[in-house]
RNA sequence: GCGUUUGUAGCUCAACGGAUAGAGCACCGGCCUUCUAAGCCGUAGGUUGCAGGUUCGAGUCCUGCCAGGCGCGCCA
């Protein structure tokens, strides 16, 4: 609806042009979309539905006063006056544009016809879209800011998805390096404890339950297989000569923990396309090739990095003065160079997920959205720097940072602690609160802003529980067609004109913006957008029932309102599908 | 020290550069007991951390401070 005042204001604006009382000037800019003049939703109602700041954002080119201009605008635009649309200028020279209760009304059977369509659009043109998210480490289970990762990808990929985009998800598996090699270590330590061997601790090691589960299924397969291998963790291990753990142990082990993993987004009902290991971009080279491209573009040099000042960084370590390989971050808009070579030769992080990135540059995508932790924050910068350096792209990557989540219990925190081998997984807050629960409230936030969850409240039947607030205001739809039943009454020949009173209206132009919700929240990559449209949504469609009853003794207001309500119940279900939520259909 | 992010009502948080900055909870006052869940109406609550700047217009953009989080290594 947005979309048809636009291209009616843009029409005028033309016109005025060619009538010479806009300067030839503007039109360029109107055709390229140079203009940064709007057509919004007021946020004061008495501002009408509709309403755009054009006459002020070209006052200054036109030399006119704003409201002088509006006048002009108003007088030129082709719409009848004919009950339908109405327009007037308020203020320092705005239109406002208010739709008439019969134009309203027509949304209802237009949401019922498009149903579980409605909000969605073509915007995307069908281009690309890689999302990557969660793409938490094989070491261990996920936690409850993984989760948060997880549901806020999902919930984008949804959105894009919505308004047109062809969208893949992707999990990158950082299955290379010396954390998954800590992580052999880890479960053969555990296996020669399960035999009952001598066992001590490895300098570092995963100290969760996992481990040794892990351990004793690998005991139960292999037995003995693993004994000689195993035999340096029956004495202290020196920190600079650890034994390389048998590929085997670290594959059955990496598979035992991504399986967990994939137990976990299956619950929460997310699936992704592809799962991309870190091992083959070693394996096939493609971390050479793309050092290579870069020393061809002089990118690279042997250089020292100047060592952070302040902070707790050790400045006794002599370590940094070394040197290194480095890549030209600098020159792409990052705070300092980066280093791609550890003194063994060896890649460090930064340089297999250069080669990602490329990778994922290759497959043709048209845009990389990356959903990290903030903790990870400090990377955007020069990973956007590689791939521009690699592609020459400079807006490819998109990269949306989840803030962490605080578990709370009665008011309570609940404690986690990794190194005191306490901390919650999500497993278990999963299966505490139900997968509903935790998406829901997961994007009751902007992703960047910190999160309370409050596990009591997030499995309470009342309305202070924003969850069921929303799956009960699409349950109650369903449960007022069965009262219906039950009754024996029929659905009546509705007659929309009879649709008069403030809230009706009030509720249908809320679900005349739902589309617009899922537009801005999709280009935005802001979920929690939805959410807050949904709250509002239930909100309002509760406080119609509480008012009014739908199931009148006059069966044409009896049909008219469940009509209304019928379309409520679809939007709200669908803005749940959206956020990855079940519509649940009684409670 | 550098980067990044956050700072909005007593609390938790919204607000695509728009008009008088909004919800929920809590508080206070008053109704109500319904098509299933204590609901409904109303009052009050603000110099949007501080100071400048950009413009028709700034919570939003820019600069500088203040405060908290995260990060700043050849860890991933």
């Amino acid at each position: 609806m947005r979309a048809f005042v636009f291209k009616l204001v843009t029409a005028t604006l033309e016109q005025l042009v060619q009538e010479g009382t806009l300067p030839d000037e503007v039109l360029p800019l109107l055709l390229r979309g140079g203009l940064d003049f709007k057509v919004e939703r007021p946020r004061e109602k008495s501002h009408g539905d509709f309403s755009t700041n054009a006459a002020l954002v070209l006052a200054r080119m036109a030399r006119m006063k704003p409201r002088d201009l509006a006048q002009k605008i108003l007088d030129a635009l082709p719409l009848e006056q004919d009950g339908e649309t109405r327009c007037e200028i308020a203020g320092p020279g705005f239109i406002n544009f208010y739709l008439s209760p019969a134009r309203l009304r027509q949304l209802i059977p237009e949401i019922l016809s498009q149903r579980d369509t409605y909000g969605h659009s073509r915007l995307g043109e069908g281009k690309r879209v890689l999302v990557e998210f969660v793409s938490a480490n094989p070491t261990g289970p996920m936690h409850v800011g993984h989760g948060r990762g997880a549901v806020t990808g999902d919930a984008i990929a949804r959105l894009l998805s919505a308004v047109g985009f062809h969208v893949e998800r992707e999990y990158y598996i950082n299955d290379a390096g010396n954390q998954v090699d800590v992580l052999g270590r880890s479960v053969l330590y555990r296996y020669r404890e399960i035999r009952g061997l001598p066992a001590v601790k490895p300098p570092s090691y995963y100290p969760g339950e996992y481990v040794t589960e892990i351990a004793a299924a690998l005991n139960n397969q292999d037995q003995d297989l693993w004994l000689t291998a195993s035999e340096p963790f029956g004495q202290p291990l020196d920190e600079n000569t650890l034994p390389t753990p048998p590929k085997e142990v670290v594959d059955f082990t990496i598979a035992r923990v991504i399986e967990d993993i994939r137990k976990d987004l299956e619950i929460l009902g997310i699936q992704f396309d592809h799962w991309f290991s870190e091992r083959t971009l070693h394996q096939e080279g493609g971390i050479d090739r793309v050092l290579a491209h870069l020393v061809e573009k002089n990118l690279i040099y042997q250089g020292v990095l100047e060592r952070p000042k302040g902070g707790d960084v050790d400045s006794s370590d002599e370590t940094d003065l070394r040197l290194q390989t480095l890549f030209r971050a600098t020159e792409f808009g990052d705070d300092a160079d980066r280093s791609l070579k550890k003194a063994d030769g060896s890649y460090t992080y930064f340089a297999a997920d250069i080669a990602y990135h490329f990778d994922k540059a290759k497959r043709g995508y048209d845009l990389l959205v990356d959903v990290w932790g903030a903790d990870h924050g400090g990377y955007v910068k020069r990973v956007q720097a590689a791939l521009e350096a690699m592609t020459g792209r400079k807006d490819l990557l998109d990269v949306v940072l989840t803030q962490m989540v605080n578990l709370t219990q009665g008011g309570k925190q609940v404690r986690m602690s990794k190194r005191a081998g306490t901390f919650v997984t999500l497993r278990e807050v999963l299966e505490e609160t139900g997968a509903d629960a935790v998406r829901f409230w997961f994007l009751t936030r902007s992703s960047g802003a910190g999160l309370d969850f409050d596990l009591d409240l997030a499995k309470a039947k009342t309305n202070d529980n924003p969850v069921f607030y929303v799956q009960y205001a699409h349950a109650r739809v369903y449960s007022l067609f069965a009262k219906l039943k039950e009754r024996s009454l029929s659905e009546g020949e509705g007659d929309l004109s009879r649709l008069v009173a403030p809230e009706e209206l009030d509720l249908i132009r809320l679900l005349g913006v739902f589309p617009e919700v899922v537009e801005s929240a999709a280009l935005s990559r802001e979920p929690h957008r939805l959410t807050y449209y949904l709250l509002e949504l239930a909100a309002v469609f509760h406080g119609y029932y509480n008012n009014y009853r739908i199931l009148d003794e006059d069966p044409e207001l009896r049909g008219a309102r469940l009509s209304l309500i019928r379309a409520a119940g679809q939007v709200i279900a669908n803005g749940l599908t959206l956020m990855g939520v079940s519509a649940p259909v009684s409670m």
